[in-house]
DNA sequence: CTAGCATTCAAACAAACGTTTAACTGAATC
DNA sequence: GATTCAGTTAAACGTTTGTTTGAATGCTAG
């Protein structure tokens, strides 16, 4: 039925005929709109309009429109988290058998975002956008689909983390990283809601890059604090104990 | 035409024979239904069936659903953070002339915020989440809405972390401020999202109390953070350095 | 009783939605 | 040259959307 798969021809034999697939057309589009608008907010005809595809190209090569936004989705996603664990394997291979800070397992998180960031050819700046949004959307199909993409990574650096930061308690850092995944996708997704809060210059604004090496030390020390006094809800009912660990 | 404000007759003389007020059925029926599946997916049609209400009154009531949304974010939003400003104003007095610090300031932010979680009976715990989700939001009129809302309240806020924190430039407060409001709601937005990292507790998860005690901690110390190193964007150029680290 | 007024109601509005259909294209396969 | 099949197309599908209308309702005041 469908399911094709356009063959890019990148030899010599086929010199490319077709104009440009309408695959990436419709996934290029629907970025773009998705990321304005949000996922319920963005109809197909603005997408197939915007894409200069017939309507219908939407339901043949994808399906649906929630399969839609989930290809968005993996396009960027699924390269950028392989990245990421390469490159944290990469670090603790190179730290040997030292113990991985966690400044650098951090930075093994933002690098490859950074670099998406700058990819403007092909969508980065607005795609974390679209994710930071993606993340705050309480659709169950955008969870599920959230979730799956993120597992493994996310167990592998609260692995690593947990390393780097051995007097933590793991429930203590299940809720930090949390918080670090909060202020992440909030700074990515919200361009505009920082004229919220600051008197930025125009140049410091949309500066991604700038944004997460401020965002680090941020974390970082968030990270590293004392550990927080928890002591009224021992107290009280069915006991909401720390999580003995370490 | 409309707005006419209902008289709720407290004392004895006529002795509220109406069932329940028309516009705070509504009200209640659309913060639930917002929280759930976000202002797009959301239709008048569900919060006045939930409300059981006629679906015209919506429009008699609020104008418009956008207004209904406002009306719906205002009735919880405009009293917590005149709170929050009531609160830093007598924590300031009470320790003057020493300046306030900023645990202290911080806990006049969130102390109103979790009076509002606690509050089961008027909807606390979903309201949060419905302002983390609209936090989120680039629909422009919700944009407009919430930096009007805040407006006051940041810049009382943010010349008191000034004055906690005086080591701090202005611009890089700015940015910890930012990022403080990102893991705040995203924190607050996302019960859901929780599950992607940790594993908790169900009881744990839905607890906003002592979700908000591990927050506060976090936040402080990452306000407190040394200054990043910037040295690299004063150059100039593009450089792609990865962040010293270790 | 009558007039005024705020409120409710069922019904309808045009517009836009996601999805499906069936006809059609054009190149590759036999 | 007929067949096959991925791809495209215009048109229509039945719903659902936010909003408007005009008549009914019930209370208050003159």
């Amino acid at each position: 039925m469908k399911q094709t798969q356009i063959v890019t021809p990148s030899n010599g034999m086929t010199p490319s005929r077709g104009p440009t697939p309408t695959k990436n057309r419709i996934l290029d589009a629907a970025e773009a709109l998705f990321m304005e608008h949000g996922f319920e907010a963005t109809s197909l005809r603005q997408i197939t309009a915007l894409a200069e595809v017939n309507l219908a190209a939407v339901s043949y090569h994808f399906g649906s429109k929630e399969e839609l936004f989930e290809a968005v989705l993996t396009r960027r996603l699924d390269p950028m988290n392989r990245e990421r664990i390469a490159l944290l394997t990469r670090f603790e291979r190179e730290a040997a058998p030292e113990v991985l800070s966690c400044e650098r397992v951090l930075t093994a998180m933002f690098i490859p975002a950074l670099a998406l960031a700058r990819d403007r050819e092909r969508g980065g700046q607005n795609f974390l956008r679209l994710l930071g949004r993606a993340y705050a959307d309480p659709a169950p199909f955008i969870r599920r689909f959230l979730s799956e993409q993120y597992a493994v990574m996310i167990l592998r650096f609260k692995a690593a983390f947990a390393r780097s930061l051995p007097q933590l308690p793991k429930k203590e850092l299940s809720w930090r990283l949390h918080f670090v995944m909060g202020a992440l996708s909030y700074t990515l997704a919200g361009t505009d809601a920082l004229k919220l809060i600051a008197a930025l210059s125009p140049r410091d604004a949309g500066n991604d890059e700038m944004l997460l090496h401020r965002l680090a030390p941020f974390l970082v020390a968030g990270l590293k604090a004392p550990l927080p006094d928890l002591s009224e809800f021992d107290g009280g009912g069915v006991s909401a104990r720390q999580a003995g660990g370490s």
